[in-house]
RNA sequence: GGUGGGGUACCCAAGCGGCCAACGGGAGCAGACUGUAAAUCUGCCGGCUCACGCCUUCGAAGGUUCGAAUCCUUCCCCCACCA
């Protein structure tokens, strides 16, 4: 999914999207409800219409910005009291309120209310937040049949498991989780928020087992093209990240040899493409040089040019990852990539 | 020709006896970014050095002083106004 919490992706039109091969799009309930409001957003007829995105939206809940906003916020088992980030006001979130804001904005999955915390949290904290979310996801179920859908739309909950990088709880969250409810999917959250990468793969290795076969898997937060394949590589179906867009933006483009930073002042004269044999409006047509030179002066089409084809690149990555799957052997495949990647990307300091 | 203002590191620009290798910006050079408070943030930015430190800088040359980018003298440039 790409990543357009406030109703865009950031300087991409459904168009660009469209064109990178997207499928879905992430969007945030919490931001939304600040701004514009979700029922702003229902009066304009839901999301999709809103932001002329015809494909599958998915609006994450706010659990994510109990995390990063921690120094705005204070969680009871009620919910969350958060001090909004654009003009201080006082703003309570619990389960059936999100609920309600996400039946509002009406995307097609809309994530349960969860409290992430920052993952290198010991086990006793690990422990107390978990649980809440799992109480927490009961309420948003109830609310969430409580409460009428629009426009006659469909739209699904999915849970998300939290325990941090501790086995035992992840395990203990995913039985509870899956116990109580036949899920359409089950999102995995509280990874890539500080923890180290092997503490990532370990949680999803002893949550493979544990999940649904034949159900999607969301691992939310991420990520870098290389956890997209070690995520796939342990079962995980679905990601988002800020990554694509905000490196983007930043002048960072991922490509088949690494990352690059397309600012360097090597690539003053540079004629080649970003990103050699990548087939994105931005690799065909400009060069290194070009790109360069859009950084350089502050112009936006880079911004817009490295955020297409970083959306493109991660695209394109599970495209070939899902036929590896079908047909060559993924396993395999995989393997081959990850050391192609990790050998090429290490940096000349 | 006269009067006034000014010449500081790549650029702009503070400093106006010691705390100054010299505030701030900009440019330049690198780095970070994982359910977006992010078109953001961080570091380096006279030379040598890992560092302590040393060396060379504030238009030029002299001088005063324990000590000068800062005070004095002369000179060279620039700007404004007057003639």
């Amino acid at each position: 999914m790409a990543v357009g919490t406030l109703a865009t992706v950031k300087a991409l039109d459904p168009d660009d999207l469209r064109a990178a091969g997207a499928q879905m799009i992430l969007s945030n309930a919490y931001h939304l409800h600040l701004r514009p409001g979700d029922e702003l957003v229902r009066n304009m007829g839901g999301l999709h219409r809103f932001m002329a995105w015809d494909g599958p939206i998915l609006t994450d809940s706010g659990g994510f910005q109990v995390f990063s906003l921690a120094a705005l916020r204070t969680v009871d088992e009620d919910g969350v009291e958060f001090r909004s980030h654009i003009d201080g006001s006082a703003r309570h979130f619990t389960p059936e309120s999100v609920m309600q804001i996400e039946r509002n904005l009406g995307a097609d999955v809309i994530m349960q209310f969860d409290h992430v915390i920052p993952g290198q949290s010991e086990a006793a904290v690990a422990r107390d937040a978990s649980e809440r979310s799992i109480r927490w996801l009961a309420r948003c179920k109830t609310a969430f049949e409580r409460i009428e859908p629009l426009f006659g739309a469909t739209q699904v909950l999915f849970p998300i498991v939290q325990g941090g990088i501790h086995e035992s709880l992840r395990i203990e969250a995913a039985k509870a989780i899956t116990s109580m409810h036949d899920w359409h999917g089950v999102g995995i959250g509280g990874l890539s928020v500080g923890e180290a990468k092997p503490d990532m793969y370990r949680i999803l290795d002893c949550l493979s087992a544990e999940l649904p076969a034949n159900r999607p898997r969301y691992l939310m937060g991420v990520g870098f093209p290389e956890d997209l394949v070690e995520g796939v590589r342990r079962g995980v179906d679905l990601f988002d990240c800020v990554a694509p867009t905000r490196m983007g933006r930043n002048g960072t483009a991922f490509t088949n040899d690494g990352r690059i930073n397309i600012k360097r002042a090597e690539f003053r004269e540079d004629k080649g493409p970003l990103d050699e044999g990548c087939t994105c409006s931005a690799c065909m047509r400009f060069s290194r040089a070009y790109l360069r030179h859009l950084f350089v002066s502050d112009e936006m089409l880079g911004m817009r040019l490295l955020s297409l084809h970083n959306v493109h690149f991660l695209v394109a990555l599970m495209r070939i990852a899902r036929s590896a799957i079908g047909t060559r052997g993924f396993d395999a495949w995989s393997r081959q990539w990850l050391e192609r990647y990790h050998s090429r990307s290490q940096p000349d300091e």
